[in-house]
DNA sequence: TGAAATGATCAAAGCGGTTTGGAAAAATGC
DNA sequence: GCATTTTTCCAAACCGCTTTGATCATTTCA
């Protein structure tokens, strides 16, 4: 059923009926409220694309998931952010395009989406250091925010970013407040913006405090359940084996509670363990005492904020750049305490 | 830069251009060749709307993903889900679409895709029991594949799913010929129909030992590690402890070993775990030895292959529905063993 | 009562492509 | 060399909607 059928079917024309389904005051309420009944009960609805065509807005934002790097690898943050951006656009009538590319192929993917027009504003996921995508969506004109933030010029685009090294630099004074010295890092992989500024704040708050960062006992991969299993491991196994970790994503902190416990040892009382927390929903770390000390800051949340940044983008066309950083709260939870006693003089 | 402006550029019309980046044998390599060197040089691509519009089709397949039942929870089957189909799609030349509602509207916002005509075909998520998205789909004519199935009418709609029933018969019996007499059966929500054929696995191989299924230790639950913690939790203080589980995702399973190691037994030694295991990127089983034992299917494979199928049917309108029920593997890893000797007897 | 203002509806021109039905140019056959 | 076929290109008609500018009907005001 297209416009002009259905517009005979009431016996007015096409415009009167697209005026009144659009919510133009030209038309009589009653008119309307005719107009609107009708198209319910046929299941009229405008053709997406053709209202796209004429009104030159395409109504869809594109979302560029990148697979990682080596592995075949999806972070398991993006069915959260998702939602939360999801959320948002169905409620302004916004469709979501989800592009999944090999990590590479990124750059191609978003000059596509620009190119082709299907869409009227983009998310930029994972930035690395330097981003070359920033540049590229700065020169197409698209107005895009980002999830994160790249290292350089960030005077011009909108981002939403947690306070990284803040919030890393907290967690690792609680460890060394708490008596611990020799505390391991698993970070995620190099390369990503937020990686690099964890851990700067890892090694800032070591440094506040006179000591030097160990390479041995810090990582940097993806973040999965096996690479904290495996990295934990091998720390352990050291005869300076750390008091403590601190782990970039609760995925990866279960692998490393598994290699504390493969070891006869107990989480919270032989080592510590302290996370950073995304707050993803089929995840909840505890229910009333967290099971993990962290930090935290929901990406759902982040999503959210997103797309409504990335619309009011697309409405004000040259509105200034929004740059928030939020604060992540760190929250006690029963992975924690005290460095063995042995360990203190250190 | 459109079409015209492009053509114009080029001292050729329109429909040149046209049939030449689309690959049409009516024009010369030569120009064709120039072309298609003159659109990557000036970054023209056709418009995607307009070429939509031109041709009927919309050249995207639509995914609605529910965030489920009572929480704000998503799937996290469905970032490597979306990946697997998304590549497909990517090679294909399609676009995705994702929808993300609250599960109730899914109807809603299926129809909606349907009669504004944004996508030329559908996936169907998380079929429940008596599904009434697939008489809504069908009544629109639209192309769909479920992923999973729903109980009624299987004859004329296609889906891929895996033999939940038979890979659940498997574990059960498994664990049962380990000696394993009280297994706890933690499960996913009943409404869901693969939870549905699950239970049937699982009751299926205890009444073929002439064991009755306990409902005490059977729980029906959002697949989370905290329902996993606190069900397991619930069912290892009562007197008559299960001495096995069976539990239907591995980030429950995770919640079950917590709950385990919480009461200071050893999971594999003095409690037995299988799982079933979507094969999620981030959350591998294992590398060597699996950790748990468990039945087996990629989701993401399972993706890509909806995908497939989906592509086809829209190619080949009137073709046949494809109807794959896919056998799981089962794996031994390190989480069974033999059930403790005290037990053997009953 | 007639002119002006207001309200309700409409015809037609895009939006940017694809595709049909020719036409012009080049190649082929006799 | 001319008729015929093949190759290469093009003009114009759509696809289904929105929106501008205009028309017709009604109301208001002097």
């Amino acid at each position: 059923m297209n416009l002009k059928q259905f517009s005979k079917l009431l016996g007015l024309s096409p415009t009167t009926v697209s005026r009144a389904l659009g919510g133009y005051p030209e038309v009589k309420e009653e008119t309307r409220r005719r107009v609107r009944d009708a198209a319910r009960q046929h299941g009229y609805s405008p053709n997406r694309r053709a209202a796209s065509l004429a009104t030159g807005r395409a109504m869809a934002i594109g979302h560029v998931i990148p697979t990682a790097l080596n592995h075949e690898m999806v972070n398991p943050i993006f069915a959260d952010f998702i939602a939360g951006a999801g959320e948002v656009y169905a409620r302004a009538g916004y469709d979501m395009l989800l592009s999944v590319v090999p990590d590479g192929d990124e750059e191609r993917a978003y000059r596509q989406m620009a190119d082709a027009g299907s869409v009227d504003g983009l998310i930029v996921h994972g930035p690395r250091d330097d981003d070359p995508r920033i540049a590229l969506l700065r020169e197409t004109g698209l107005p895009f925010v980002v999830h994160g933030r790249a290292a350089v010029e960030q005077t011009d685009y909108s981002f939403i970013d947690i306070d990284n090294a803040r919030a890393f630099q907290r967690a690792t004074d609680l460890l060394l407040d708490l008596g611990h010295r020799r505390i391991a890092f698993l970070n995620g992989l190099e390369g990503m913006d937020f990686a690099r500024r964890r851990r700067t704040g890892f090694e800032r708050a070591l440094t506040g405090r006179s000591l030097v960062p160990l390479p041995d006992l810090m990582s940097s991969t993806e973040m999965t359940e096996h690479q904290g299993h495996a990295n934990a491991a091998r720390m352990l196994a050291r005869a300076d084996a750390p008091t403590a970790f601190l782990v970039s994503s609760l995925i990866m902190a279960i692998g490393v509670r598994r290699a504390i416990e493969d070891r006869g040892l107990r989480m919270g009382r032989d080592v510590s363990v302290v996370i950073h927390d995304d707050m993803l929903s089929y995840l909840m770390n505890g229910e009333d005492v967290p099971i993990f000390t962290g930090t935290r800051s929901s990406v759902r949340a982040a999503g959210r904020r997103c797309a409504e940044v990335l619309l009011a983008q697309i409405g004000a066309e040259r509105a200034p750049p929004v740059q928030d950083v939020w604060e992540c709260d760190l929250v006690l939870g029963g992975s924690t305490g005290p460095a063995p006693l042995s360990e203190r003089r250190s």
